[in-house]
DNA sequence: CGAGGTGTTGACTGATGTCAATGATGGTGG
DNA sequence: CCACCATCATTGACATCAGTCAACACCTCG
């Protein structure tokens, strides 16, 4: 097992020789409701986490790359739908193959737990940023968050700075909690205040890699304490 | 060890004869920041769960009672700040003596974990609330959100849908992304409405449990199915 | 070349935020 | 016990950010 300690990504042994599927663009892999029978690891490409609600609303929870994990539930049915937002290669294995793995693999179990909470920092990330950042301050960050992204699954870009944009501007919009025109016109705000240049409209370069850290109000990606504010004092309630 | 399937509560055999702590209302037991040492049962009271910006902006994660639990971290770090909203009684250990604990006791492990995956579920379910819903479709859904809590927590209410809120209107404003106004116009609305009454600031009676329900565009709370969507289509991207 | 999907931009609307005044509540000390 | 003060909650008037609706540009695929 390979387990990256920073990233949370995690390769576990219990995909060996898992069987290989191949994902076409905008192909589902997990529906809502359905039984949870299988979990994922990513080979490659790029998969979506969301979840409708009754009145088609869309939340995209996540965007996934290479060696991240998807299809965890503590229920007997998944409660989101998982989506390729390009071609995608995934190992699947089967939730009682994974229980049982994990049950057998004593250090398995510890470093799994680990994984879990990994994504629920990030989901914890996100919920900061829904409720307190602005559109722009929000679409900094995410940049900032793809970056790192490419960066941590090994993806060979040609400039670490070019950031490729394979989900459309409506996904973009539905993980920050935006419409798209505001996703559009943000970029156009970013553009004008010389943090980034657009070469397309699927990809956006970071000019200024520490401005946009500013907007987003962090330190640094990889720092376990991401959002240091000051220490509070007790107040009586 | 007693676990609750339903709503993820759990009791940890590892808490038994662990020395117990008195908290006042305001005190703070985790600082954002701290090296994670320990972890926290609560026997009563209700707790909140938050994290501070640079620029000060407070995001509340949770809020927390009976038989929850607190101080999960992967990292060694916390990086979130816990404070008592009532005065309260929770139990501690180290996170060595229940990491010992899991370690040793088999079954204990997996229902860790499926706790943990409550937690993920949570912030799930607040950040689809933060990302696609109104103020006060937001504040239907945390009143619902807070009458499930002390069902579940085995509080004896003289009325199941009079619910105490011991928090003040800031707390509920930084939990769903809001300023304080609105929060206070929020409830207003939903009182002109006649979906709830105030007997005071500290409380509301659920009158329209129904209308709420629709409001927040749930079912049922305890289904683990929250958010039911209609099942997607294959889209090309 | 045309059609349809996607992205950008503009004009306007509306929901939430901001600022300020007033009203309620609760704790403290006379 | 009551009066006072500080804090918190509510409400109103106004500002602002993001949403809506619509036009147009662009790209891809036939």
């Amino acid at each position: 097992m390979k387990y990256n300690e920073q990233t949370g990504e995690i390769y576990l042994d219990a995909f060996t020789s898992a069987p290989e599927r191949k994902l076409r663009t905008g192909e589902i892999i997990i529906h809502a409701g359905d039984t949870a029978k299988q979990v994922f690891n990513i080979i490659e490409g790029c998969l979506m986490v969301s979840r409708v609600g009754k009145d088609g609303r869309r939340q995209v929870m996540s965007f996934l790359f290479r060696n991240n994990f998807v299809g965890l539930t503590a229920t007997e049915k998944y409660f989101f739908t998982v989506q390729a937002v390009t071609p995608a290669k995934v190992v699947c294995c089967t939730r009682n193959h994974l229980e049982k793995y994990l049950a057998d693999e004593h250090d398995a179990e510890k470093t799994f737990r680990n994984m879990v909470f990994r994504v629920l920092e990030n989901s914890l990330d996100l919920v900061y940023s829904l409720g307190q950042r602005t559109a722009i301050e929000r679409l900094s960050l995410f940049l900032l968050y793809l970056r790192r992204q490419y960066q941590v699954s090994g993806a060979e870009l040609p400039n670490p700075d070019l950031i490729p944009l394979p989900m459309s501007r409506q996904d973009i919009a539905d993980f920050l909690g935006l419409k798209k025109e505001t996703v559009s016109r943000s970029f156009s705000e970013l553009e004008k205040r010389q943090l980034i240049s657009r070469p397309d409209a699927h990809s956006a370069l970071l000019t200024e890699v520490e401005g946009l850290r500013n907007l987003a109000g962090i330190m640094d990606f990889s720092s376990p304490l991401r959002l240091a504010g000051p220490r509070l004092k007790d107040k009586p309630g």
